[in-house]
DNA sequence: CATGAATGAGTGTTCATTCAT
DNA sequence: AATGAATGAACACTCATTCAT
């Protein structure tokens, strides 16, 4: 078994995300991690609730942040396969950030330390990965010269943002749209937006599975 | 003076949108709609604070959903001009729906009736006026065939939401993209993915600092 | 019924003098006012244990320095007469003080200012008021020129504190010395060290019980 | 270093003395002892935290009563050196008694059989000795034949407590008068009840320094 | 209608004590 | 003998809610 303070932290976690940190209580965070509830034992490990929220918080970020140093695009060769690949890749971090983000939106205001700590390791991240990507094509000749890459940066990540949000909360995809076909739209409009947007279309194939 | 009841239901709006729920007392909601804090006055009016919570939420959905009934976009003959003024209503809706959205997200597992009425008159509403406005314009032969105007739509609602919450949460704009930059850039990526984009693209200035 | 503050401090005075502060539960002082233990109710009257404490020791405090401001030495005539009644008057003092001396004795380190009000307010004028008495005497020559009045007043005070606390603290007098001897002989050193002392005594009566 | 026992006696003997028992924690004992705090090595050692207040008051009690039982009145030959002697003595041992008179001060209530120790071995036995030595030279005639022994003693031995008491409580002298000073007076106030303060007073030297 | 007082059910936290290693 | 972990019983304090006035 894992040792306890990781047990608390993670019990910590995914109840804090799911419940806000008011509404956790230390004895539930006890029970969750394999202690008698309401006995004080997380205090051993931890010297309060908010210490836990810290921890949970912290590593949870060196992981996403981890991520994020680890992604290196790699050249396709071709603008529409490596904007997918780029889309992907931010998808799969928000999905992952789910809990960071709940926690940031419940308790931002309580604790702003941890706002900051999330928009500069993240979120700051995440824009500036995709604007260094547009700039780069731009001065690759693929989006014409007159973009603004960082307008085109902010509505793609915010794209994935507001579409992972809806599905954060109601739990299902707006109008049905799933996650493929959002990914789909979404490299679209950058590629309607790039050089290539400016000739005939791609050519929607008569037949094509979901891009329609 | 307005009435009690209205007072306090003033007050919890603002109140349960700023610090949720369970981190707002009923002594701050009577503190706030001017009567003595903690001395029970509250519940002359309202029989608990989840009624309190329930009337406010309530009253904004319905000012809300007024707003959308109201709208009519109007035909101005030019798709990137009707663009522009759906994504500035969307933009200015979701700038008034602030404090249910806040509400929704920290309250939202609790009180799940929230969340449904939230999603169905206001969230589901606006992906509809979306995606009715695209395939109209698809039937008008505006956007290509091909085109998949439900993703479009969760594109377009997704982006400003997800631009919106940036600005809600941060409290400063990303990549220090502004409203205006940032409705340009949704409005280029319809256009650029409508019959328009596939022809030559709507004239980069040759020395556009960002072709709004 | 006296109202439910009053019923607290007087509460707080008994049970902190006699448990001291940490020793005193706010159940306990809650019971002790007539209101149900554990239920908070105390903190309707007192933002907390500690300013209930405050109170009880202020009001006490407040009580026994307006005794010393009534007391008003008036002239006898009489040494003897005179000494023994400032020594029945310090006793009783002295006695009045219980709760407040066991107060600054059990927490006086946890929270100095209640030592130092007790010392300004009560102690160091109970000293004044001696010492004065004795420099009024050696100005009309009933202490003989050489007299130490500060020692003098500190002897007298200090054996009725130390004669007090000894009844305080094991609930019963000393060799059996009842209050009476004890002034007695109080006023006897005093009276043995003035000018009379000097010359025969003042006239062992043959039979005498204990008075001397 | 010493053995662990006695490192944990001292400790409590100190902590139990500054903070009172209730206000002194296990691990504060632990910890003062040199072992791992909050590790709960003590229970090796003592099967409670009662247990060690009872050996740290047993041993100092111990400790005192040997000093009581080694003292030995060598006559001086002269009755107001050997006051002088015992008054010392006695304030000696007053000083020496710091922590245990604190201990029963504090924890006397809550357990009597501190109280009934201390006061049995120490303080009865500091009476009677004070008042065999006032019966002594009464018999001797060095005191006249009505005077009150028992109440003589209590007024010394509660003179000599309740200065020290002063002491302890508020870290100065009271009225500036310093150990010196008192003891003179002390022996002042008995030499003047003894049969030669019948006569002429001892002639204040006219160069005194304070036992002016 | 509003107020002050009271209540009971928590909540975070502390701490003496026990136990396996 | 010492340690780290765990436990259960408190405790101060908060808060939604009720009730008499």
């Amino acid at each position: 078994m894992r040792a306890t303070p990781d047990r608390i932290v993670d019990a910590g976690l995914s109840l804090f995300s799911d419940r806000g940190f008011r509404g956790t209580t230390v004895g539930q965070l006890e029970a969750a991690a394999g202690l008698t509830p309401r006995a004080g034992a997380l205090y051993k490990h931890f010297p309060s609730k908010e210490a836990v929220l810290e921890a949970a918080f912290e590593r949870h970020v060196a992981e996403v942040e981890a991520l994020h140093s680890a992604i290196e695009l790699m050249p396709l060769g071709d603008l529409r396969a490596e904007l997918t690949l780029l889309a992907r890749f931010g998808m799969q971090t928000l999905v992952r950030e789910r809990a960071l983000r709940r926690i940031v939106l419940t308790e931002g205001d309580r604790i702003p330390d941890l706002k900051r700590r999330y928009r500069e390791r993240i979120v700051d991240r995440s824009y500036e990965e995709v604007v260094s990507f547009i700039r780069q094509k731009m001065a690759g000749g693929e989006f014409p010269a007159g973009s603004d890459p960082e307008a085109i940066s902010v509505l793609m990540v915010g794209a994935l943002l507001g579409f992972t949000l809806e599905y954060d909360v109601f739990g299902r995809h707006p109008l049905g749209v799933d996650e493929d076909r959002f990914i789909d739209v979404i490299v679209d409009s950058a590629m309607a937006m790039s050089r290539a947007g400016t000739g005939p279309r791609p050519q929607p194939e008569p037949e094509g599975s979901h891009s329609r």
